[in-house]
DNA sequence: AAAGATTGATCTGTCAATCTTG
DNA sequence: CAAGATTGACAGATCAATCTTT
């Protein structure tokens, strides 16, 4: 009885994903004193337009629920990363946008993580093995999206 | 300026192992009441030889510390479902055993994780994507173990 | 002293309740 | 009352310190 290559390719997947996380969080950690997550808000303020976005859009994006945002957020704003304001027309909604040194700071992860990126993906994979990879994990994201609700 | 390919295909992969983490934990939640990780404890089990493996060994295949580890297992001693016990030749050892109860619940378990796979992966991926997917990251954990100090 | 497991303090996020604004 | 964000209580893991056994 052959092994389920669902299960195969995913307990795979599962645990690379996991090596990855560790090493991008522990690069993060000593080099720039932030976490994966904590890049990945900056970086998605970064790619904004306007450099700014509601909480509960990043918090859609990063896949935390509005009370986790609202502490990653505490933990950058004390940092003097990013900064909070009110939209003027809905007070009701708090945006968020890098600090100058917020965007130094992201500029300095940006790099690290690539490097990581490298130095894990990119140094055992050939470029073939990492467009294969790229396209089906991006045709499994489009089926998942629809099932579940599009997430923005 | 083309993207990065290895950024684009780590990303994908990021957001669809945490898709497929939170189903399958959400399943295994309501179903069984427990979670991804107490499911993979009993798996350990389950498949070692005497169905007994030592605290360290499993702290090792689950990827937590130590301190993790005796958490994860007094939750699941809580619940009748795994025993302690210690090695006669070394009494600082300590070992884990599925009970008969256990035993069953990661039975049902087993099940219940397999149909969130088919839902979030076979549905969506045919055989030989799933292949590919096994086989692309199965070379990627192979090289990255050598590179990190190959995991038991 | 070192190996192995546990404990207390802490960190990060969730969940449900709450506060504010529309 | 609904939308949006925050807060308190909690869950789950980490880390460093500790305890036991070798």
């Amino acid at each position: 009885m052959a092994i389920d290559p669902a299960m195969l390719a995913w307990r795979n997947l599962h645990v690379a994903d996991a090596i990855v996380c560790d090493q991008v969080n522990a690069r993060l950690n000593s080099e720039i004193g932030c976490s994966l997550t904590e890049h990945d808000l900056m970086a998605w303020l970064f790619a904004a337009p306007g450099q700014r976005l509601r909480m509960s859009d990043l918090a859609a994006r990063l896949r935390v629920t509005p009370g986790g945002l609202t502490r990653i957020a505490d933990r950058l704003v004390a940092r003097g990363w990013i900064e909070r304001d009110q939209s003027p027309d809905n007070r009701r909604e708090v945006r968020l946008t890098l600090t100058s040194t917020g965007t130094e700071a992201h500029e300095t992860a940006r790099t690290a993580y690539s490097e990581v990126l490298r130095d894990t993906l990119t140094k055992h994979l050939d470029e073939t093995d990492l467009d294969t990879l790229g396209a089906i994990t991006a045709k499994l994201l489009g089926r998942l999206g629809q099932q579940i609700g599009e997430r923005p």
